[in-house]
RNA sequence: GCGCAGGUGGCAGAGCGGUCAAUUGCAUUAGACUGUAAAUCUAACGCCUCUACGGCUACGGAGGUUCGAAUCCUCCCCUGCGCA
């Protein structure tokens, strides 16, 4: 049961309470942490409450695949966590389809306008490439020129060719119609809309989604229809096939960054009986809050509504302003984990040796348990630096707990009217 | 004193006549991170610069051999281990 509470006047930003179909409470608008493997990296169980946990989203492909055919042993996600009062989430591997697959090929985040360098889309050969290239005899090979001064080495003009190939032998997903095969370590694995349905089910969260494809931002017009129509066959499949009735089931909406399909997307996925609604895919970074207009334009009001993968905090503002309830996004522990800290005043960056020797609190005011605990900029820099595995852990807790408390101030301000006053001046101090 | 093994960029440690300003790791610096392939990844890392497939100075020191030396030879200095 989901009852909004309050409606903001210049947005269309709400506040309210969530209660799933087992019973459990989240205020909106909330912020779900990842907890891919059934587990908050760097943050044991027992110390969620203090971070002021009150939504966990887990992955079905991730545990699909570490758990084996030990998924039959599985208690369920609020057992296995043992956090039996945390509304818990699954996403469906959808995103996998997505990041396994075109991510990789295409070099990508979900959000667009982002080369993940990691991903090795530099357009000059790193040292690995150009070994692997020398490990490719033939008229590819290395060119010489055998003229002073000294022998020099060229980079292949075809390189880019290999790096094309390369790129494309990185995608691990092949897509069809009934679903999509991951390239495992023991081969190809098959995960579909039913499948997903039947491995949520055991996993047991509170709130399951759909299995959709989640498209890559470099996907063209053409084929973000193909998919859209794969999503919209699959959200239907997902439905017929579900069988418990004490979990909340979730449609996504799809269609990239294109305003038709993700108004008729967000019209046949909103027009369908689903128990809430998760907007998916791609948004352009300069875009999003536009995309999330009509992504949410054809939902009905009255059901809860998530964004899938987001975010920051300016997008955050984004989503809430276009009427978005829940949110997760691995950049509060994933970020913890490499060195990045999240304040009202914007991120620092741990590692940077300004914060060497510093006395300054992580931020000022904050009451969560690692600031409670004195510890200072200087002393997480310190641990960064010498490995030392608590850095990772304060960082996450405080992180989380920056998050949380945010969505709280949020909800407050809506609730009092002051959301526009609210947003306003959070935009301002991360322009600092 | 004798014997052996060594002295390479901030450190460790490859290279052992030309594709060597020198593999790699660490450290450092910068950047990234948006339904977690991620406690990760990428880049820079002698000096100068017109930022180049450029110039200069460099593999303990001084000489030498060679068209060409971090790589070979001679002497010197230093370090470790063993024997006195």
């Amino acid at each position: 049961m989901f009852s909004i509470l309050k409606k903001d006047n210049n947005s269309r930003a709400r506040s309210g309470t969530l209660t799933t179909f087992s019973g459990r409470t989240v205020e909106t608008p909330a912020y779900a942490i990842v907890g891919t493997h059934a587990e908050v990296r760097c943050l044991p169980a027992e110390k969620m409450k203090d971070a002021r946990v009150q939504l966990i989203i887990a992955n079905t492909y991730h545990l699909w695949q570490r758990l084996g055919k030990d998924i039959e042993k599985f208690q369920g996600l609020h057992a296995e966590m043992n956090t039996p009062d945390m509304v818990i989430m699954t996403d469906s591997g959808g995103f996998q389809v997505f990041s396994l697959g075109f991510g990789r090929e295409h070099g990508v985040g979900k959000v667009g306008g982002i080369r993940n360098s990691s991903v090795g889309t530099e357009r000059s050969p790193s040292p690995a490439d150009r070994a692997a290239l020398r490990s490719h005899p033939g008229e590819s090979d290395v060119r010489r020129i055998p003229s002073s001064p000294g022998f020099r080495e060229f980079p292949p003009d075809d390189f880019l060719i290999h790096n094309e190939r390369n790129m494309r032998d990185k995608n691990l997903v092949r897509i069809t119609e009934e679903g999509a095969y991951f390239m495992t370590d023991d081969g190809e694995r098959f995960l579909g809309p039913k499948l997903s349905m039947e491995i949520q089910e055991k996993l047991g969260a509170d709130i399951i989604l759909a299995f959709d494809e989640c498209t890559s931002p470099e996907h063209e017009y053409e084929y973000q229809k193909q998919a859209l129509a794969r999503t919209h066959r699959w959200a239907e499949e997902c439905i017929a096939v579900k069988t418990r009735n004490d979990q909340m089931l979730y449609g996504i909406v799809q269609g990239g960054v294109f305003e038709d399909l993700r108004k008729e997307s967000s019209r046949y996925i909103g027009n369908l009986p689903f128990d809430g609604f998760a907007i998916g895919g791609s948004f352009g970074e300069g875009k999003m809050r536009e995309v999330i207009g009509w992504s949410v334009s054809g939902l009905p009001e009255e059901k809860p509504r998530h964004l899938l993968g987001i975010g920051k905090i300016e997008n955050i503002l984004d989503g809430v302003a276009e009427g978005i309830d829940t949110f997760d996004c691995v950049i509060p522990t994933r970020e913890a984990r490499h060195g990045g800290v999240w304040t009202r005043e914007g991120r620092f960056d741990a590692k940077k040796s300004a914060n060497k020797n510093s006395d300054a609190p992580i931020e000022k005011g904050c009451v969560c348990p690692t600031c409670a605990m004195g510890v200072t900029r200087g002393m997480l820099f310190d641990m960064f630096h010498s490995k030392d595995l608590r850095a990772g852990e304060y960082a996450t807790m405080h992180n989380i707990f920056f998050f949380n408390t945010f969505m709280s101030e949020m909800r407050r301000a809506i609730q009092n009217g002051m959301f526009r006053e609210f947003e306003k001046e959070t935009r301002g101090k991360l322009k600092k």
